[in-house]
DNA sequence: TTTT
DNA sequence: TTTT
């Protein structure tokens, strides 16, 4: 009964934070900016440009990929959910942070062929593990109907 | 370096037919209904309300879930992809069929409790298996950072 | 270059708080819940059901439609952008909060027929001016391909 | 109380055909690929990437940036909805065709600076008319609560 | 008919 | 802290 959905499009401010927890879960988070086109309102009033930094936090295959082949200032698409929490910072003062806990990921930074010559449609990464979580196996099966 | 992805909100035009596969894989085709309001342009130009028909196909969990607890009439979201295909009509001519493959679906018309008297904020089916796909287990887990 | 989109459907957790800005245009401030089922881990953790709550907040026509048919309770769809900003508390403590401004909304808990007796397919509430921003004629077109 | 959206992220197949209607309306269409990528099933059959052809359609501003600025063998973001058509065919026969209207739209293809060298964050066009719709000055306005 |  |  209810939805909590998030898409970006963006660049990436630093390369991915990757982290492993004790059961060998990696987690990665890096900063993302999406930023508005500044415009002019009817009256003249100039409405600047303004960007926006999201919190992106990746879990296993995702974040795995991300400390293969992410870095910053790639262009990425991120889908996934908003995610609020709060943790007490060092002067113990309770602090809230929103977070993107990104389910999806499509790289869009073209990235060179490697040992050829650059071109405009380089070849992506293909991570043996796929990128996405679990698909189902729809493309597999001709349809009853 | 792609994205397919449809979102609908809309009613549901006829129970699902439900199918199983040889192999047991449950399958689900219904049609959803989306329409757009009409409105006025500047001109004067009445444009009618609109509505479009989307063929809903869902698979596994999904098509079981929807067989259950899907009827003719309810608000659903749906969430997929497009996917086209053709097959030969009885008349042997190619026919061309968009679908909407859906792999997460929201029920959005209110059930009565079952024994006490409808309320607002009513309750829905609780299916035993999640409706959704395999889920990251990142609800679980403190966040190493 | 930048995509930054956010769709929920959730409950309005308290009437909208709308103001009206010295030129005359409206903004309503209100929380939306949105609820992730719990679920069971393969190693038998319990993760519990989890609920987010977030800031909505509508400008112009979007905020006077809610001022008049939003209420606590109620279910909607809506589509916008996050969206931070800091201001300074009563303790002069700089604070930060994460907003979502919505630019599309859909009612989705169906309203009792004026009138009439409740049915299923009630009757939503339909505002001379449209819930949505200005839309192109396209449907008012036939297509020149 | 519907919702009918999509959102793509794929190659333009073919240089965008631009029409104007006798109102001085720009309509653009293109085909626009999407791919999946191939994966191999728990049991071992292979599933082959898989790719989806999109008839975008594009109306007014949007057509026009299309014409200037698209190019076979881009990659775009584009967001809009689904429409279905008919249409008699030369045969007399009725066709059947699904269509993406988009109402917003990304170029995601890096462009050379125009008289430097290529670099890999190029600069991308900044058509004088915004590429998006009518936007609210949401940015220029201080919050009242 | 695109792209990786 | 990114990018155009």
């Amino acid at each position: 009964m209810s939805l909590n959905k998030v898409q970006l499009i963006g660049n990436v401010g630093k390369d991915p934070d990757v982290r492993y927890l004790d059961n060998g879960v990696a987690v990665a988070a890096f900063p993302l900016a999406t930023t508005e086109r500044g415009y002019t309102l009817a009256n003249g009033t100039q409405v600047p440009e303004r960007t926006e930094w999201h919190n992106i936090v990746l879990w296993r295959g995702l974040a795995e990929t991300a400390e293969k082949y992410v870095h910053k200032g790639d262009k990425l698409y991120i889908e996934g959910k908003i995610r609020s929490r709060s943790y007490d910072d060092q002067n113990g003062i309770k602090r809230y942070v929103v977070e993107i806990f990104g389910d999806n990921m499509e790289m869009l930074t073209p990235r060179p062929v490697a040992g050829g010559q650059p071109q405009q449609a380089a070849s992506q990464p293909q991570p043996s593990a796929p990128v996405q979580p679990a698909r189902q196996a729809d493309a597999a099966e001709d349809l009853p109907f």
